[in-house]
DNA sequence: ATGCGATATTTTAAACATAAAATGTTTCTT
DNA sequence: AAGAAACATTTTATGTTTAAAATATCGCAT
């Protein structure tokens, strides 16, 4: 065999295998970055505003549509399941900071929507929450911000067009 | 007052809550692009291999240290409360995955390793594993690859040093 | 009109996660 | 040696998450 051919053939063999390390580790630390923020904005929720994550995304989605979101919306937007919303708006509902309304022309949706308490509440916590990321991310360049934003765009992007 | 001192100030505001929303939109995107490659990962898992990604996890931090693990050690290494990786071993035990014996010198403490149907099967599973993660991240040059590495260290780092 | 498929939501069952209490073991101090 | 503190693990209570089943409604093609 033409040694030349060989070594080319070796070469792919290990760019492969390095590309794949490589993913791998840049995985894991992708994972344990979001962990840990996430740990720590649901820590601070938690002692400050007694409140969950969950029950503050739910907010969140509410506060950016004043004229309000079905629950399906809301499984959409944050990306978790009907029966997941259906249990966080249920209790958000019992603390008084949503209103679950019947559409005018649909029997089968609700419209969901902040009570006047849940406004007050979600600002205030909104401000505290701001705080807490610009704190965990907030150290880097304009450059760096611009370049991560590209290429987990181009991720995201990737990953959703991969077929489960 | 002086007009280039006011001019100077409301640059700085408007520089802090530029950075702010910019922090925010990093966070946002972050956490979904995670989420979207855990949720991919873990639906690959459950139809291909019939395993749970907390279960792969507990495994593949055996698969890395043959002469064993404490559940301590484990869940400081996978970053999840005793009482889940208790949880999760008790079942890995019952799918006689793992076994756990007493250690020697120390009847507090337990040894976890993984049993050859164990190691047999996590064998296989890694190698899937590496390549739906190549699938989702592979596609990053060497540069990027290196720069995303190196800012999420520093974020990493700085997340770590904030108290809770 | 009627019935069938699509839609919107809730309920249920199983797995996972945490904090805190409980259990048993080891080590240190006196 | 005895007691206290620290350690390793499990148990318990509570809450989150999902998939799938159940419930109810809507819209459309016959």
């Amino acid at each position: 065999m033409d040694p030349s051919i060989a070594q080319l053939s070796l070469d792919h063999e290990s760019r492969i295998e390095h590309d794949d390390h490589q993913a791998i580790r840049l995985w894991l630390r992708l994972l344990t970055c979001t962990n840990l923020i996430e740990r720590h904005l649901r820590n601070r929720l938690r002692s400050e505003f007694d409140i969950t994550l969950p029950r503050f995304d739910l907010m969140a989605q509410l506060a950016r549509e004043p004229q309000g979101l079905t629950m399906g919306d809301l499984s959409q937007r944050m990306m978790v399941s009907g029966g997941n919303v259906s249990g966080i708006a249920t209790q958000l509902e019992k603390e008084g900071l949503i209103s679950r309304e019947p559409v005018p022309g649909n029997r089968r949706a609700f419209c969901v929507t902040l009570t006047a308490a849940g406004n007050k509440r979600f600002a205030e916590m909104a401000t505290a929450h701001e705080g807490w990321i610009v704190d965990c991310l907030g150290e880097l360049s304009d450059a760096e911000y611009e370049h991560m934003m590209a290429m987990l765009k181009d991720i995201k992007a990737g990953v959703s067009a991969i077929k489960d």
